[in-house]
DNA sequence: GCCGTTTTCGGCCCGACTGTTTTCAGTCG
């Protein structure tokens, strides 16, 4: 098993855990936690960076140590300083790191003090009363440990960004309603168009905190307060998502938005920014000493610091601050842009509308096409269409068309990739398509190289237009199968089709990494909605926000071109 | 452990809340 990027982090990350513990340096540890981010976010493994002896120090945050140990853990599987540095501690130690309110410290302490090395012999020693007796801790925490380990599953819990949208929604009314509140945000990683959100960051601006405070904590859907201070306070609904709200000032309120938006690593390179002109950024506002340089709009802070305003999705420290200090951040692809969906499913597979339904919906939603794209048959459980079936619904399609004015329905199949990278319908009846999508539904446990190589075999059908939701994850639930994406976008260049981002919220597949690696190579994406029934169409927002955090813009992705443009798009791609 | 228009040493983001130790450490974001 090679070692991924994934792996590295992982190894990154576990030694920042034992070296806090051990109360090492903490420059050190986050130094280590940010080759670990640095690492993850990759589009490409470095296993074959290390096989080419580049120079890995050329990563931001990656010095000469790090750069070596990535080599050894690539190398041989493991790295003797990260070894030595966990055969110090007890093997499961890191867990208790995991429960709300254990830092290092006091895990220290807890190692030291009552020889507590693991999750069971914690629980063990606060039911029996040692933990309330260390000094510096007392009855309530660790009545709070208990709760937080009988609650584990659920405090480490995230969520699909689609699934909390309606939960934001109501709370934000909810605030709204409170006459002392002058305007309510939502920042954090909901604000960054992020794929899965841990908590919701509420931001209102108001002058009397403590009626806010009052009005939020009385919400119906409130399970229980977590915290309850003059400015902040905290609260977890039934539904089990974690709401934190801060009250700021007017004076403040751009300066307070930037800050809880993050990321934290986006926060830290920016008060570098303020720090290099002698000035202090912080949620209050951006400060020369005393005097208040901007704070009330997140424009006036970006503008201080000689910067274009920077959207939300870009905020990740992946080269958005240096772009913005240029001036040449990309125009990001909006909703409106999008004129199409070329990914759609209908009652003749696993959908739930017919072709009808499906179209006019598309049509009342503005858009000026839409392609069927039903299943094909080896997908039996999906009802997937033979070639007899398939005619028959083109004919079908044939005469809703006549019916449509200024609207166009393509003809089109998501055709299962077989084992051997073939398709599973034949030339004859692909070739009169407008869209033939490939798509891997079966033998996710190849290897990484046979994968990638049975999906390449497809992309080189004459008739195929692009590949579907590329790596197949499951957000929170099924990890991508082994496949080299990196050389899938680099041969989809050459083949001169097209990449899927599948705006599904549980897909969303190309991830960002993916589509700016997509984009830097040239390979144009199509953002579709995968839609088996006419509510999914809501899900090309979700798809707009992961492609503006990949700094996908209108040009890069193929269904912003009116109905002309498409269509010579489309007939591009065949090599029949 | 990283980094450099303060460049090979000496910095490294900053503030709120909680519980408990009555003046603050630890945790969190």
């Amino acid at each position: 098993m090679p070692m991924l990027n994934a792996d590295i982090a992982r190894q990154f990350e576990l030694a920042a855990d034992l070296l806090e513990i051990k109360g090492d340096n903490p420059f050190r540890i986050r130094a280590y936690r940010n080759a670990a981010r640095i690492v993850e976010d990759l589009p490409h493994e470095l296993a074959g960076w290390v096989a080419d002896e580049k120079d890995l120090t050329e990563l931001p945050g990656i010095g000469k140590d790090l750069a070596d140990k990535i080599s050894e853990l690539v190398n041989t599987g493991t790295s003797v300083a990260i070894d030595t540095l966990r055969q110090s501690l007890p093997p499961h130690i890191t867990d208790l790191l995991t429960i709300p309110g254990l830092g290092p410290k006091r895990v220290k302490k807890l190692y030291a003090e009552l020889k507590i090395t693991d999750l069971p012999s914690l629980k063990q020693a606060a039911e029996a009363g040692q933990i309330r007796e260390l000094a510096g801790l007392g009855e309530k925490t660790e009545k709070q440990i208990l709760s937080a380990i009988e609650a584990q599953t659920d405090s480490s819990r995230r969520f699909l960004r689609a699934t909390v949208i309606p939960y934001a929604d109501a709370l934000q009314t909810h605030l709204q309603a409170c006459a002392r509140v002058h305007r309510v945000a939502i920042a954090g990683s909901y604000r960054r168009g992020r794929e899965t959100i841990g908590d919701l960051d509420f931001l209102v601006w108001a002058d009397d905190a403590a009626a806010v405070m009052e009005h939020f904590l009385a919400y119906e859907d409130r399970q229980d307060t977590l915290a309850h201070g003059d400015t902040k306070s905290s609260m977890r609904l039934k539904a089990g998502i974690q709401v934190d709200l801060r009250v700021v000032p007017k004076e403040s309120f751009g300066a307070a938005l930037h800050y809880f938006t993050g990321s934290k690593a986006h926060n830290i390179a920016m008060r570098k920014e303020a720090q290099q002109r002698k000035w202090k950024l912080n949620e209050y506002g951006l400060f020369d000493g005393e005097n208040a340089v901007a704070g009330e709009t997140e424009e006036a802070i970006f503008a201080a610091l000689e910067m274009e305003w920077i959207p939300p999705e870009l905020r990740e420290n992946r080269g958005e601050l240096a772009a913005a200090a240029e001036h040449s951040l990309p125009k990001l692809i909006e909703l409106d842009d999008i004129r199409g969906n070329l990914h759609a499913h209908s009652r003749w597979s696993d959908g739930k509308n017919t072709i009808e339904e499906m179209a006019r919906s598309a049509k009342e939603a503005g858009y000026e096409y839409l392609a069927i794209t039903d299943h094909s048959q080896r997908l039996t459980v999906a009802n997937g269409l033979n070639e007899s079936r398939l005619r028959e619904q083109l004919e079908e399609i044939d005469a809703v068309n006549q019916q449509m004015k200024g609207f166009r329905i393509f003809k089109g199949i998501e055709v299962d990739i077989l084992a051997d990278g073939s398709l599973d319908l034949p030339d004859s009846i692909l070739r009169e398509l407008d869209v033939v999508i490939v798509s891997v539904h079966s033998k996710f446990n190849l290897s990484a190289q046979e994968q990638t190589e049975r999906i390449m075999r497809a992309l080189d059908h004459p008739c195929t237009t692009f590949l579907a939701h590329p790596t197949g994850r499951l957000l929170l639930a099924r990890p991508p199968y082994p496949v080299d994406v990196p050389r899938l976008i680099a041969h989809a260049c050459e083949r001169g089709c097209f990449l899927e981002l599948n705006a599904n919220p549980q897909r969303l597949d190309l991830n960002e990494s993916y589509c700016q690696l997509a984009k830097e190579e040239g390979v144009p994406i199509v953002i579709n909605t995968d839609a088996h029934s006419t509510h999914d169409a809501v899900h090309m927002a979700t798809g707009i926000a992961q492609a503006r955090r990949g700094w996908l813009t209108k040009d890069h992705v193929v269904n912003t071109r009116s109905l002309k443009a498409i269509q010579k798009m489309l007939r591009d791609t065949r090599l029949d």
